[in-house]
RNA sequence: GCCGGGGUACCCGAGCGGUCUAAGGGGCCGGCCUGGAGAGCCGGUGCCCCGAUAAGGGGCGCGCGGGUUCGAAUCCCGCCCCCGGCGCCA
């Protein structure tokens, strides 16, 4: 079977228009792929038959006497002009074709919310005791109540410092200039306990992934453009992507990149599925769509660590799993005490692969806002067609593609500004989670309860 | 990075310009046989196009991409990867 989407858009266009009309996406290149796949079609219809013609006289010449063969070689010889002429105009159309392809999305999940921005996101649960600053309260309240949610909270009366002032000014802990002097914005130095606890963080992720059998990989921090172009939209190429110089290799932005290529072109039997991976890298982000925003501290930069989910499934376990990895990341964020609400995102904030994705935001008391800190997406089988993963199921032989998830488990700097936030005592010291104590406690130096701020 | 050897289908493995329609073996799927299984026998086992999601037909596929030729797994060029040696390096 081909891929999910060539059938939809052969068999039944009309469900691709409708499905880009609620993603807020022009529909008429759906009409355009229509018409491009028939021309294409066509082409190969008669290059297939031209190339049978030119087979047939081909194997007949051995066999003829010296003296007819000049007659068929130069017969064949004329026919190769017109076989090399459709060649062409096939390689032509079918990179058009292609590429119309390549822009195609998943088809959306029924209970994605539609709506063009993130407005329209839904939220699906509340977790945790919101640490409100009076000022907030109603941006809070609208955030929560206002969309069906009852979030315990309580109100504090002392102003919470912001993550990057905690983090820079008080604890003295992290150093974002002189990184902006020799690296340039969005990088940092990280000193003493944050970079403890960044390791602790990263641990305690893994060790509960692992325990719950997902596959422990360390996977390259670089792929092939190929690998890369199969994986990821094309604008996350100049927009999210560093390439390392006169080499055709880009540094992976998520673990996800190198963990969907891992299985590339394999079949996998149905009973080895599904299979579950946890993986730990740094990951590497341009941010050039982010202009100025988030340009304080360490919450978006242009490197940091995560540990990541990762899933390869049978089409009908898919979803099954899209709840397993959402719940894994929702249960790492409760054992460390940070409040949050999971998201359903809307239909025209959606990136094209994804099928239905959820967020995990945090909640953030000097900003007063619930912020992402964990992405879990379902691509069905968008990655798979592109490296060419199938599934083998033994009855019937049947190959077909499989489905891809990913989620985020703790990307550490990210995580380190909630805690910054959340933790924050009014002295501006902040308490460590309990849950990260056992991660910690290896290390001599490392802080076991507090993090402290430096009077100097 | 340099020199040498290599990459054939799910696995092993032959072929090194024209009956290659890629031999042969193993695995897997289906059928026959059986009370059931095994053994045995027969067929199938990648991608694309036509066709009705059929029967059937055709094209492509020997690491990837080009080239030479009427004809390429086989000859030539570039790239990727693996093995051995040298260099460099944590």
């Amino acid at each position: 079977m081909p891929w999910s989407v060539i059938n939809i858009l052969r068999k039944n266009p009309d469900l691709m228009r409708w499905n880009m009309l609620r993603r807020f996406k022009d529909p008429r290149i759906v009409d355009e792929f229509v018409r491009a796949d028939r021309e294409w079609r066509r082409i190969q219809r008669e290059l297939n038959e031209l190339r049978h013609k030119h087979n047939l006289i081909s194997s007949e010449i051995p066999r003829l006497p010296q003296d007819l063969r000049s007659k068929r070689i130069k017969e064949a010889r004329e026919l190769l002009g017109i076989i090399k002429e459709h060649e062409r105009r096939l390689k032509e159309v079918g990179k058009y074709r292609d590429r119309l392809l390549s822009a195609m999305p998943s088809i959306l999940h029924k209970e994605v919310p539609v709506g063009p921005n993130e407005l329209f996101n839904r939220v699906v649960r509340v977790w945790g005791r919101a640490r409100v600053q009076r000022r907030h309260l109603r941006l809070f309240l609208s955030e929560t109540l206002a969309k069906g949610f009852r979030m315990d909270y309580e109100i504090i009366d002392y102003e919470v410092m912001g993550h990057a002032d905690v983090l820079e000014k008080v604890l003295k802990l992290g150093n974002t200039l002189k990184a902006g002097k020799v690296s340039g914005s969005r990088f940092y130095y990280l000193l003493d306990d944050i970079v403890w606890l960044d390791f602790a963080l990263l641990m305690y992720a893994v060790d509960y992934l692992t325990r719950k059998r997902f596959r422990l990989v360390l996977p390259p921090y670089m792929l092939k453009g190929k690998y890369m172009a199969a994986v990821e939209e094309l604008e996350a190429f100049k927009d999210a992507l560093y390439k390392i110089e006169d080499e055709d290799l880009y540094l992976i932005a998520t673990a996800e990149h190198p963990l969907a290529a891992f299985r590339a072109d394999e079949v996998i039997p149905e009973e080895e599925l599904p299979l579950l991976y946890v993986g730990i890298s740094p990951c590497f982000r341009k941010e050039a769509g982010a202009a100025s925003r988030d340009i304080k501290g360490i919450f978006r930069v242009h490197q940091f660590h995560k540990v990541e989910q990762f899933a390869f499934t049978l089409p009908e376990q898919s979803w099954e799993i899209f709840n397993q990895l959402i719940k894994n990341a929702e249960e790492l964020y409760r054992g460390l005490g940070v409040p949050y609400r999971v998201v359903n995102i809307a239909s025209g904030e959606l990136n094209l692969r994804a099928a239905m994705k959820y967020d995990l935001e945090a909640w953030y008391p000097a900003q007063g806002r619930f912020r992402e800190l964990v992405s879990c997406s379902n691509v069905l089988d968008w990655q798979a067609y592109r490296l060419n993963i199938k599934y083998l199921r033994r009855k019937g032989m049947v190959r077909d593609y499989i489905h891809m998830l990913n989620s985020t488990a703790i990307a550490s700097t990210r995580t380190i500004t909630a805690l910054l936030e959340n933790f924050q005592k009014p002295d501006g010291a902040i308490e460590i989670p309990k849950i990260l104590r056992k991660y910690l406690e290896l290390f001599k130096e490392a802080p076991k309860d507090y993090i402290l701020p430096k009077s100097s």
